[in-house]
DNA sequence: CTTGCTGCAAAATTTTTGCACGAAT
DNA sequence: ATTCGTGCAAAAATTTTGCAGCAAG
């Protein structure tokens, strides 16, 4: 099953009605691979379905975070990001001079949210693991506040 | 060491000046414990020093993101919240459908960074492991869309 | 049918710029 | 002295709210 029918179908599991504008907006968010600002997804979409409104993509997202597929993030550039969580889990290295992203696989934090579930009576439904630091390109040319902004993935 | 001493020190070997708004900015910030709205800490800054301007809030904020002191959260409240990454992590679970935000200590990704430093060339100042899900309480009160706002931490 | 969802426009927030003055090194 | 940082105000951008009409179940 691809991650555009789990989605609507973890939406209709939960009672919530299969619109055209769900199916769309969230068909735009899984092409794209996540990453995304709410005001370019609702360029994105727009492509596809030019009826949807942005308020719908906002509410959109704001269910499927709910649902726990979706998560957004802040990198400081003055709007949030909206990452999947399909597999459940996303894992980050993020620069803090440049923003740059790199995604990788690798994870151990599955164990631990296991000890952590049955501590807390808490449901997880999907982790997010980010590293900070400098990226290699940072550390060569290390120029206090000389930002890159055109390496953002 | 305390750890606005730590704060300023830190930015005072990173060649930026120590004002007296930054200080009293780190200061509010360290006191408060993080996890707060740049908007916040501003009015927590004029307690103690009325002067600082919202402006030099940001400023101070972004650049303590930078050097892997801070890090802005976006809980999907509007605004972005900053955490602090003192020492040198920040474990969270966060409950998708009330906000609810539960800190916990235990890691397991101290390692997984060593490997992915060597691999990337990433050189590696914080990291933050967040779990997403539902919490007990709504867990129990499994109502949709039912927000509990006034149990955000 | 009934209730939930949409879309529009306007309002409220949050964040970014530009520039002259003040402060830290 | 020379930069770097500040603060104010205004502008820009992002997100939320309210409500009538449409659509999904």
């Amino acid at each position: 099953m691809d991650t555009t029918t789990l989605f609507t179908k973890k939406l209709a599991e939960s009672g919530y009605r299969l619109t055209q504008s769900r199916r769309a907006i969230v068909q735009a968010l899984v092409a794209c691979g996540g990453h995304i600002t709410a005001d370019d997804l609702t360029i994105k979409v727009h492509e596809m379905a030019p009826m949807v409104g942005r308020m719908s993509v906002y509410r959109t997202l704001e269910l499927l975070c709910e649902l726990g597929l979706a998560r957004p993030i802040y990198q400081g550039t003055g709007a949030a990001h909206y990452i999947l969580l399909d597999g459940g889990s996303h894992h980050h290295l993020i620069c803090n001079r440049c923003g740059l992203v790199i995604e990788f696989d690798h994870c151990a934090a599955d164990e631990v949210g296991q000890t952590l579930s049955a501590r807390f009576n808490f449901q997880i439904q999907s982790h997010l693991l980010e590293f900070h630091g400098i990226c290699t390109d940072c550390q060569t040319s290390s120029l206090k506040g000389e930002d890159v902004d055109d390496k953002l993935s």
